[in-house]
Parts: C-alpha cells; sequence; structure tokens
DNA sequence: ATTATGAATGAATGCTTATTCATTTAATTG
DNA sequence: CAATTAAATGAATAAGCATTCATTCATAAT
C-alpha cells in the first residue's frame, strides 16, 4: 500500500479542511490589504497558525492564491447552478433567477468581490488568472444563452441579437460588481439586483412580470 | 526672487516631461507585469534612466502610483469631455457619442484598461485610489444623467427611471472594458461598442437611428 | 504503553526591493 | 570662461518577505 491510500478519514479530512481554512485567510486578507500587500504571514495569522503553514499545504504563495482564485470560481458556478435548478422550467423566470444570483449574499459579498478584482487587475499579466477567469465566464454566458435564446422564441422577439444581448448582460453584472466594489455602501446588492431586473424589462417587455 | 521663480523654461519643462515619461513608463510597466510585480527598477529601466530617478521626481513608489492613476483619470476625463463638445446638440446623439468614447483607440487601448483594472483590485483597500475612482464616476455619471433626461423629456419615453439607467450604462460600460481585457483579443473595442448601442436601442426604440 | 507517522512550528536563510545620498554630469549665468 | 545651480546617477543600505527544515507535538497502530 501507497502512504497515500494509508491515510486514515480523519487526517484526510483534516487536510482539507485546512486548506480551506488556509483559502479563506488568504479572502480575508486580499479584502483587507489587497493582492499586492497580502503576506504568507498575514494568511498564517489570519489562520490562527504559524508560519510555514502554507508551504506545508499549498508548497508556494502562487499556488495558494491560484487555489484561492479556483475556491471562488466554483463557489460562483455552484451558486448560478443552483438557482437555476430550483427555479421552475420557464424561460423568464430562469432568466431572473440566473441574473439575482449573482447579488446573493454568498457571492456578491464585499469581500469576494474584492477578491475577484484583485484577481481581473493582474489577470492581464498572469495566464493562470486570466485561464479561470475566462471559465467563469464561458460556462456562465453557455447556461445564458440557451435561455434566452427560449425566451426570444417563446415572446416572438424580433431585432434581439443574443450573442451581444448575452455580453451585454454579463458586462452589466460585472459592472454591477464593481459599482457595489468601490462605492462607499451607497450602492448596495439590492440596488444593483433592481438595475439589472430593469435592463430585462425594456429589452423582455412582454415578461417584465417575472423581472419585478 | 525665490530660486523657483528663477527656474528657465527649459528646466521647468524638464521636469514636467521627465514627470509625464515616468508615468507613462509605469503605465507600461502594470500593463505588462501587474501593479504587484512592478518595481522601481522595472520603471526607471522602461524610462531608460537611472535608479533613484523615480524618488527624485515623485518621492516615493506610492506618490508615483497615486500620480499614475489620476493622470489616466485626467485622460479619460478629457476624452469624454472632448466627445460631447465635438457633437451636435442632441440629446440621442450626444448621448451615442459619449459612450462611444468609452471605446476610443486612446482610453480602451488595452494597456490603460490594464491600468484602470489593476487599481480598482486595490481600491477597496486603499482610500487614495478608491476616491480618484469614485471621482471618476461621479463627473461622469453627471453629465450622463443630464442628456438622459433630456432625451426622454424629447422622446416622451415613460417608465425609464434615470438613475437606474445611469447606473446601468456605467456598469455595462465597465463589463465591456473587462472583456476586452480579459478575452484574447476575441473581444475587442468595436464588438464593445455595438453592445452599448444595442443596449441604448432597446431603452430608448425611437431615437435608434442615433445608435447604428 | 510504546512506537511510528503525520502535522505543525518558528527561527534562520537568502533574495528582492524601495530608498538614500555622495558623486558626477549638464546647463545657465555673469 | 569660470562659477553656480539643477538634474541625474548608481552603489550602498536597510527592511520585508517567501521559503526551508530541524525540531516539537498529536494522533493512530500494535
Amino acid at each position: 500500500m501507497t502512504p497515500t491510500s494509508n491515510l486514515q478519514p480523519k487526517r484526510r479530512a483534516a487536510k482539507v479542511i485546512r486548506r480551506r481554512q488556509l483559502i479563506e485567510a488568504a479572502i480575508k486578507s486580499i479584502a483587507k490589504r489587497g493582492l499586492g500587500d497580502t503576506t504568507m504571514a498575514h494568511v498564517s495569522q489570519a489562520a490562527g497558525l504559524s508560519q510555514g503553514i502554507v508551504n506545508l499545504h499549498f508548497d508556494s504563495k502562487d499556488n495558494l492564491l491560484n487555489e484561492t482564485l479556483n475556491y471562488i470560481r466554483h463557489e460562483y458556478e455552484e451558486n448560478w447552478r443552483n438557482a437555476i435548478e430550483n427555479t421552475p422550467d420557464d424561460p423568464a423566470q430562469q432568466l431572473a433567477a440566473l441574473l439575482r444570483s449573482d447579488y446573493n449574499k454568498k457571492v456578491a459579498d464585499i469581500q469576494k468581490l474584492a477578491v475577484w478584482f484583485a484577481f481581473w487587475g493582474e489577470a492581464k499579466s498572469r495566464p493562470t488568472y486570466k485561464k479561470i477567469c475566462q471559465e467563469r465566464v464561458t460556462d456562465y454566458s453557455q447556461s445564458l444563452t440557451k435561455i434566452i435564446d427560449q425566451l426570444i422564441n417563446e415572446g416572438e422577439y424580433k431585432n434581439i441579437k443574443t450573442p451581444q444581448l448575452v455580453e451585454g448582460i454579463i458586462a452589466m453584472a460585472d459592472g454591477l460588481w464593481l459599482n457595489i466594489l468601490i462605492s462607499d455602501q451607497g450602492f448596495r446588492r439590492q440596488n444593483a439586483e433592481a438595475v439589472m431586473m430593469q435592463y430585462l424589462c425594456h429589452v423582455f417587455p412582454d415578461h417584465q412580470a417575472a423581472f419585478d
């Protein structure tokens, strides 16, 4: 037997828990100090552990940061997939649910937003960050396109170019995140949601009921 | 006479020119390596000058970065104010011109976008960055609101909540910048402009001519 | 109870980097 | 042409940081 397969459940679990704990400490530190000023000492201290702990579990700082980005990306995806699944099979309602999910407490939390923007800010020069950020969009984009095409069929809407509309919606969604992050508490999750819903009302006037 | 007022034109000019030169070197480095990996050595080398030159002209790295952000903010504002001034006094046309200006070569250049996102990424934890970023939006917001109110009057549009529309447009504009930055050349300035124009068509269907 | 193994510690190491400043170079003045 | 002043240099300094690893602690197996 390899040493790995010898690992007892408890110990294996401990490792996973510790990794999550450190990722969450990284998120806290990035939100508090930014990516640039976040040190290994900050992360280990925030986790209540010792200096070398991050290298023990992640080998390097770079790796910890990659895994941190991965973590919030998966959390984000899980969130919107849940929203779709728990909504009746009606295009307009699904569209509303999908877009509202971007402003859930869990994903549009100000700490998480700070982390997204921190990584976006470095994405141009860091292929790994860039790739993960691109993946986030492509998956979301596909689901969004499917729903919108259904809605256009159902409502017999003319003159709507789906690809452009999809780009527009995603852009607005990201921009509203920025607004939440930058504005000093003057702009909140609910405001963002309202802005997005008004957009959908303009594009799909025959389905306004779903967006109120 | 004070020593300052004694400064000859050539020397005085040199100081201003050098500062701009260093700011532009900073922009290049931030676009290339990100804010986190940009060092004083990178900036001075990119400017073709010596180690200590940034401290001589800006006292500190922090100060250089603040001035760099200020620089692109002013460039940005100058750009959209020009766009409005050089457009006939018609709300729909002015709205189109204002929003198209966000995708000018000068301001939506990929290097400049990288710089914006780099600073946004640190804005939450750096009051100075945050403030400059907020200022960018408030000025733009005011002009945009004014134009939209005129257009709503003129077109007798009902059911448009101006503040929400303004937030929505600005959010989409920022989000489109992100798309240009993140997507590997698949999404360009022209695409962004098209998406925005389609949005305006949906909101102001009686003025579509201005947005084509 | 004893041994074996995995997990965690934290002081020490070595590298990177912002900043300083004595010295050099260039421009301006009388 | 000196003499003066401003601008620029770049080696030296000191602080900060990621990473290493010998050692300690905790848990599981026998």
